[in-house]
DNA sequence: CGACTGTTTGATGAAATTCAAGCACAGTGG
DNA sequence: CCACTGTGCTTGAATTTCATCAAACAGTCG
């Protein structure tokens, strides 16, 4: 199999995306041009690897999603990720060369590889390469400060509108509808991602759904009212002044911060 | 491999430590080694770069401590690390090719500077530079998860013992003593970390204190009663068994996660 | 000395968890 | 077709942890 394993079809050359694939999602395609790919589909609940599997290879989202976690020593679950078509996996194994993570799919997903000698071949000879696979670890570090921080500074209500905010966002980068969204996750996932009791996420959507901002049908959410979505993470909960900042400011910085490459690469 | 350096002087000429430099220090010895260091002295209060400074260079802790922050929109401080000599700081910079956190120096300090070029010639030529490089990048975010997973999972009482032991294994690789601590950070540091109130890092201090497990002396702590103390971060808060984990095997997890290259270098 | 930052301690309250129970939906098998 | 079972989700009531507010104290430095 090859690059052009996808070159025949409606879909996208290289990510799999069915539309507004113009810009790179998550600073992939430079591994993507240089490697020949192999694909393989799994199937939800399967496992791309588990932590302390031997660390062999990169991957890349074609389809589908999946979750990251990690065990903690009590054998409690900590998911600490999801991914989506585009995102780059598996970089969590250059710490220890195993893997730290298990990786699970949500659904029916496919997955590219990169083995690691491509990676290094990559990053030795090409420039852009070595910018690319350097800026997405960076980020994951950054993303990860930024999922702190909002555990620290935010109520749990702001840090679930930011969640439904966010994947509108990724959803809406990869060409898919960004009002509505269909979770690929239990409320159980979502709760433990974002630190809180299922009983608290499951109130917290009602409540949403009776202030009219979204609309919840089982795994099926619309978000209704996203300007006042944004709001409530801005709004601190201890100053008055609640909504006062800059929210087209504050949503730059946010899509900045997931798609830094798109302003070097266009 | 590149353990030699340490052999002809009292401090070690590549890290400034003054013994125990057995190990690789965050797996920035390669580094060292390829560059031609220039090194600058910083005091209290000096920042070493700013969030949206151009991002020119990495840098090494020689000696001294700082803390990495992020402001948050309503302008406010999150601190996401603290560093100690040996460590590598700057990589954040990578994401947007600007950097993203402001590191200010709590006490005097020293840093060497790394050129981006000569961090690009390492990666490209060094296969132990780039080995160096990514492991200690895929380990800033194993760190920061596992952050946030204390911040899910454990109580801030579990949280603090954990930290206050953390920075004890640091500093016992840095050849200092694993008993006695001298805070370089504040309460209002140590708490902004932790994302809890000084109020409460105060109380829980004294209380420690109370229990016989440390002593308290403004910023310096003497850590009496590690055992115990690592207990009670194992114990589940809902289980009845606290304490009966097996507290070894959390130990050398823990070391293996703050100095993953150290079983390939030795 | 007084102004300052950093820290401690107490009283009160709010946010979110835990415990407990029940509902909704899908798949299975009689 | 309908009970039966399991998973996922919702809702209510009581509890707990921790933050906030308020005040006072301890060292430090100009």
């Amino acid at each position: 199999m090859s690059t052009s394993h996808c070159k025949s079809s409606p879909t996208c050359e290289y990510c799999a995306l069915s539309r507004n694939c113009t810009e790179n999602i998550n600073s992939t395609s430079a591994m993507q041009k240089v490697q020949v790919l192999t694909h393989k589909i799994y199937h939800k609940g399967d496992t791309l690897f588990c932590a302390g599997n031997a660390f062999n290879a990169l991957y890349i989202m074609r389809s589908g999603s999946a979750k990251a976690s990690t065990m903690t020593f009590e054998a409690d679950e900590q998911i600490v990720d999801f991914y989506f078509p585009g995102d780059l996996l598996g970089t969590d194994g250059f710490a220890h060369k195993l893997h730290a993570h298990n990786v699970t799919f949500l659904e029916t997903s496919s997955v590219c590889y990169i083995s690691l000698n491509a990676v290094n071949a990559l990053v030795a000879h090409s420039e852009v390469g070595r910018q690319q696979l350097l800026s997405t670890m960076s980020l994951n570090t950054l993303n990860q400060q930024q999922q702190l921080m909002n555990v620290h500074s935010m109520t749990s209500i702001q840090r679930l509108t930011r969640f439904l905010l966010d994947l509108s966002l990724k959803l809406a980068k990869r060409g898919l509808s960004s009002q509505q969204l269909t979770l690929s996750m239990t409320r159980i996932d979502i709760a433990n991602y974002l630190g809180m009791a299922i009983e608290t996420v499951s109130r917290l959507l009602t409540s949403m759904q009776q202030q009219g901002l979204i609309h919840v049908q089982r795994r099926q959410i619309t978000l209704l009212n996203m300007p006042e979505m944004n709001k409530i993470c801005l709004s601190d909960p201890f100053s008055q002044t609640a909504g006062e900042y800059d929210v087209m400011q504050h949503a730059m910085l946010r899509s900045a911060t997931e798609y830094p490459l798109s302003g070097t690469n266009m």
